[in-house]
DNA sequence: CGCGGACTTGATCTGTCTCAAGTGCCGTGG
DNA sequence: CCACGGCACTTGAGACAGATCAAGTCCGCG
C-alpha cells in the first residue's frame, strides 16, 4: 500500500551520474532556513515537507511532497523554507550549474513544477475558503493514493475504503491546513463518530468510504 | 506612478511573431474555468487576477499577476481556474507547441514559474497564520513597486511614503486574502485610524510610511 | 510499573463572519 | 444645476467557528 504523497511509478533521473544521493532518516533535516541554494533536489522516494516561519514562531507547512517531487526552488540564493523528511527518503541533488546545463533535467523541473504550482492553488483555495472538516477530509483525500487530484472517479460504490498511514503529527496537520492541532483532532474525531474512519494501529487511519469523505471536502 | 503587481523593467518576449497579440479592457475575461488549455499567456502590461471557485460558490483569488509574469499553466487540458484582467492588459499568447519548441521561451518560463511559486509560498503562509490586519497589510506592501518582496530594504527612513492605487475592490481584496469584504474593509479602517493609511481619490491610497506599514505584516 | 509524548476532550474566549443599517460618491436624467 | 439611484464602502451588533487554556487518556518504552 502506498503511503501517500507520491505518484505511481518509477522515478527517471536524467544525468543521475551528475548528482549526489542522499539518504535520510525519518523526520531529517534536508534544507534549514537561510541555507545557500546551491543545489536544486529530486525525491527519489519518501516524502518531505517544506515549511515556513513567521518570526514570531508561527509556522506553516506549505507543500508535502513525494516520489517524483522537487524542492530546492527559490528565486534568491538563499533557501527561505526548511525541508524535513517524514520518512526514510532518498533524494538526488544536483548542481544548479548542472540543471542550466541540461535540457531534460530542465524539462522534468519544469513539468513538476507546473504539478505543484496547481496543487498549491489548491491549497490556496482551501486555507483562504475551506471550514476545518472541508480542510480534513481535504488533506485524507490527498493522502488515499491516486485519489488526491481532481476528485471522484466515477460514482459511489459500496466498497470503496482505503487504509491509509498518516505520517505526520496532529501538530504538523495543523501547520499544514492552518488550524490548531485541537482543532485538527476535533475533527478527526468528527470523522469518526460520523463512521467515515476508522483508527488503526499507530499512524494507521481506515478511510471507510472514500467517495462519501470526498463529499466533506467542499470540492464536490 | 507604478501600480502595482509587476516588476520594473521591459518585457522582453521571445518569440513574439509566433504569439498571439491580444489586448483586454479592465475587467474582461481571459480564460474561464473548463476552457481548453492550447496556450500559455504571458503579460505585457497591465494585470490580471487568477481565481477558483467551490461548487457553492465560495471564490478563491490565487493569485495576481503583473506584467513579466505567465498564466495559462496546467497539467491538464482545460484549465480550472479563471483569468480576469484588472486594468487594460496587453498579453502575448503562445501555443503550447510553440512554446515545447522553443528553448528561450521554455527558460523564460521557467523562471517566471520560480517567481510565483515562492509568491505562492508566502501566500500560503498568510492565509494560514496570518490575522486580518496582517493580511491586509502584507497586501499592501506587495502592491508597492519594488517593495513587495522580501521586506524591508535598509532601516525606517523619514520619508518614506508611498502612493498606490488598489485596482481590486473590497470583495476581491477579501477572496484574495481569504476574508469576508467586511473584515477587509475594518482593517483598512484600522489603518487609517492609525495614521499608517491616508484615503486619496477614486482607488488611490497614500502608505504614509511603508516601513511603518511593514510591520504591521507579520514578517518582520 | 511509571514516565513522556501524542492525542482527545471540555470549558471558555475571541477574531472573524453574518446580518443589517447607514454613508459617500459618481453618473444619469430631469 | 440639482435630485435620484446605484454601487462600493463603512460601521455596528450579535452569532459562531475555531483558538486558547486546561485537564485528562492512551500507548509505547525504559
Amino acid at each position: 500500500m502506498d503511503l501517500g504523497f507520491s505518484r505511481e511509478g518509477a522515478v527517471d533521473a536524467p544525468l543521475d551520474r551528475a548528482a549526489r544521493h542522499l539518504e535520510f532518516d525519518q523526520r531529517a533535516t534536508v534544507i534549514d532556513e537561510g541555507d545557500e541554494a546551491r543545489f536544486i533536489y529530486l525525491i527519489l522516494e519518501g516524502a518531505v515537507m517544506m515549511s515556513k516561519l513567521l518570526p514570531d514562531g508561527r509556522r506553516q507547512i506549505i507543500e508535502l511532497l513525494g516520489s517524483g517531487d522537487v524542492f530546492g526552488i527559490t528565486t534568491t540564493d538563499t533557501h527561505d523554507c526548511c525541508v524535513e523528511t517524514l520518512r526514510p527518503t532518498r533524494i538526488l541533488c544536483y548542481d544548479r550549474k548542472t540543471v542550466d546545463g541540461s535540457q531534460s533535467l530542465q524539462s522534468l523541473i519544469t513539468e513538476r513544477m507546473k504539478a505543484q504550482i496547481c496543487a498549491l492553488h489548491d491549497h490556496a483555495v482551501l486555507l483562504g475558503r475551506k471550514s476545518a472538516i472541508e480542510r480534513v477530509a481535504t488533506f485524507l483525500m490527498r493522502i488515499v493514493p491516486g485519489r488526491g487530484g481532481s476528485g471522484c472517479i466515477g460514482g459511489p460504490r459500496k466498497e470503496d475504503n482505503a487504509n491509509v498511514r498518516v505520517p505526520l503529527t496532529r501538530q504538523e496537520i495543523a501547520d499544514y491546513l492552518g488550524l490548531t492541532l485541537e482543532t485538527v483532532s476535533r475533527a478527526f474525531s468528527h470523522l469518526k463518530r460520523d463512521g467515515l474512519l476508522v483508527y488503526g494501529r499507530h499512524d494507521e487511519v481506515t478511510i471507510v468510504n472514500v467517495c462519501r469523505l470526498c463529499q466533506h471536502t467542499g470540492s464536490h
